[in-house]
DNA sequence: AGAATGTGCACATACGAATGCGCTGATGCA
DNA sequence: TGCATCAGCGCATTCGTATGTGCACATTCT
């Protein structure tokens, strides 16, 4: 039983009492601050007792005066996706590639059952973060709270109107896709959309309804399917039941694909050969783990995240440069677009 | 370009102005103080006023305050690790769903590269964290640091001594997988280690030996194999190169079990039949996902998170409820053992 | 009417580091 | 000798919240 805990923690006003110096002296020393003259025997005397005493500055402290933690969020409006979502632990693992070098630490934000919209907005907003990364739909309320405050956001992987938002080029990766399809002689294709509108759904369906056209389609010939983000077995049914169900099945991401693969494969459904299945986000590309994997296309996930933390480490920097000279210039300040569609590249698996 | 910023910000202390009150008061009234009275209106008209000012209580300064932040961290030292890796995946989002219905937030600890041991203790015990999840072997100097240091730890996925640690049952697990082997008819089995001697490694290792010894197996029919985290084609040569080969593979996690999975189906091999392959963690037991799925064990990811995050809040809850009382007791401080072995339960996924 | 109780709030301080400002003593130069 | 300069450091305050203590005033009791 060690009991410790009674003895006074080790605080700059601790060090400077042991060695007869002021507070402020030992905190200016010890952060480093430049343009404040101290002897070298005092700035020796206090790094030793500091790294004797085991000193660490506490950060709340630290940050609570300087306006920043270092810290940044991330939060996700889909409650019921943790880190074991691929398509999250891709965002989250790029996340942290990116924060690391930066020397940022990243808060995964919890949304408790039955937290209100203004309950998280006000865990968001109390100081901890420095910025935050937001993956959620546009229809998310707490998207328009959090436009209209202070903390700098950066919406990933689905844009928010306002907010700017780092994505994967939704119209060329679906043509890519649809390109690939019709190469391999494809023309009966289906698509899988989910219930949500988000905006990338929308802009993905619209090129496939332009493409269709353009490629000139018949009616009948590219069906549109609404499905949950769990693939039904009934949907798969419906998809297959008709005289000329379609060859290629084009999903809106690849968690639907591979949704639609596992079903096809236990009804004993060929693919790519009784049915053609593509899907989107570049996911799982790592054969070792998904032998039977798809055809896919995406970004890369450690360029959006590099990306998007550019962009949030900009509107910090511009928020804090502005707290000084209440003036409010954008000097240096570039204008980005809000949306920043990322080049894609098509992964083409092993069908084994 | 929404200039803001030069209002004042919104604090008690603001909001006592506007009404005539003092901070405190106001404090006293929002943080919800029990044994504090205030008359009924004034409490209206304080929350009223901090409603429509949409105050949000500045959490550094309460945390720097109560000397808790509701945030538990998560380090592993495994720096080249992220989200991406399953294991790390399963680990992060159990804690997630622990930490939820807690209403604690989870902070990612980056190591940024070249950062000394030094360093990271620092930035872990600078008072950000109530407690933290320590992923790592047991020969990291920082596990030491920690031991010895006043924050709460708990180790997870591998046992650290002198740290409470929440592991997956590895001697029972182990028996389970060669026990399956065995009935399936297997007479030579080998076994894949990692170079490093982690805890969890040595017991699993100790385990096949004795297992083996008891089964009566002749002098090669056991033999042992060294890989890294990638296992190497030249690795599987190895393997399958002398006269009598094993018939069945048992790897020390389903990482490796995946490596020799892929390596085996790159060159034709058919596995069960060619080669039974059983892992161990229980790692992507979905289907959909990787249908290729092998033999693992595994104690639920589910229930690892949560017993860590129950003996966690249990280091926290005895650490405030000391610095109270400076006398030590252990009042009510149940003694808990230093390694917890969750029971494991073995997935045989199908092997298509 | 005076004392005892209770109500409703303010005052002061703590938490730990950061920072503008100003004080002291030594030296420099005229 | 007199004044400016500069090194070296302390003082006071700031950040925003929480909490122990105490002081008025109103109410009730005797």
């Amino acid at each position: 039983m060690r009991a410790q805990g009674n003895e006074a923690p080790i605080t700059a006003k601790e060090i400077g009492k042991r060695l007869g110096l002021s507070q402020p002296t030992v905190s200016r020393i010890l952060s480093g601050a430049s343009g404040y003259r101290v002897s070298a025997e005092t700035r020796r005397r206090v790094m030793d007792t500091a790294a004797q005493m085991g000193y660490r500055p506490n950060a709340l402290a630290r940050s609570l005066r300087q306006g920043r933690t270092n810290i940044v969020g991330f939060y996700t409006g889909y409650g019921y996706l943790d880190a074991r979502n691929p398509f999250l632990a891709e965002l989250i693992g790029g996340l942290q590639r990116a924060a690391d070098p930066r020397r940022l630490d990243i808060l995964l934000h919890g949304v408790f059952r039955g937290a209100s919209t203004d309950d998280i907005y006000g865990e968001l907003v109390d100081g901890r973060i420095d910025g935050l990364f937001l993956h959620t739909h546009a229809d998310d309320p707490l998207a328009a709270r959090l436009r209209d405050s202070a903390l700098p956001v950066v919406a990933l992987a689905d844009a928010i109107p306002g907010i700017p938002s780092v994505v994967a080029d939704d119209v060329i990766g679906t043509r890519i896709l649809l390109d690939y399809l019709w190469e391999k002689g494809h023309r009966r294709i289906g698509y899988i959309r989910p219930m949500q509108r988000f905006a990338s759904v929308e802009r993905r369906l619209e090129t496939f309804q332009t493409w269709t056209v353009e490629h000139g389609f018949a009616e009948g010939a590219a069906p549109i399917y609404e499905a949950d983000f769990e693939f039904s077995k009934t949907a798969l049914e419906a998809v297959l039941a008709p005289p000329n169900p379609p060859t290629a099945m084009c999903c809106w991401n690849d968690m639907t694909a591979y949704d639609l693969l596992y079903q096809c494969h236990q009804r004993g459904i060929t693919v790519p050969d009784d049915l053609a299945i593509v899907g989107f986000d570049g996911l799982l590309a790592d054969p070792r783990l998904c032998p039977r994997m798809l055809v896919t296309v995406g970004a890369s996930w450690t360029d959006i995240a590099d990306h998007a933390m550019n962009l949030l480490m900009q509107k910090i920097g511009i928020r804090h440069s502005c707290i000084g000279d209440g003036a409010g210039e954008n000097d240096g300040a570039i204008e980005h677009p809000l949306l920043t569609q990322l080049p894609v590249t098509l992964t083409e698996g092993n069908t084994a």
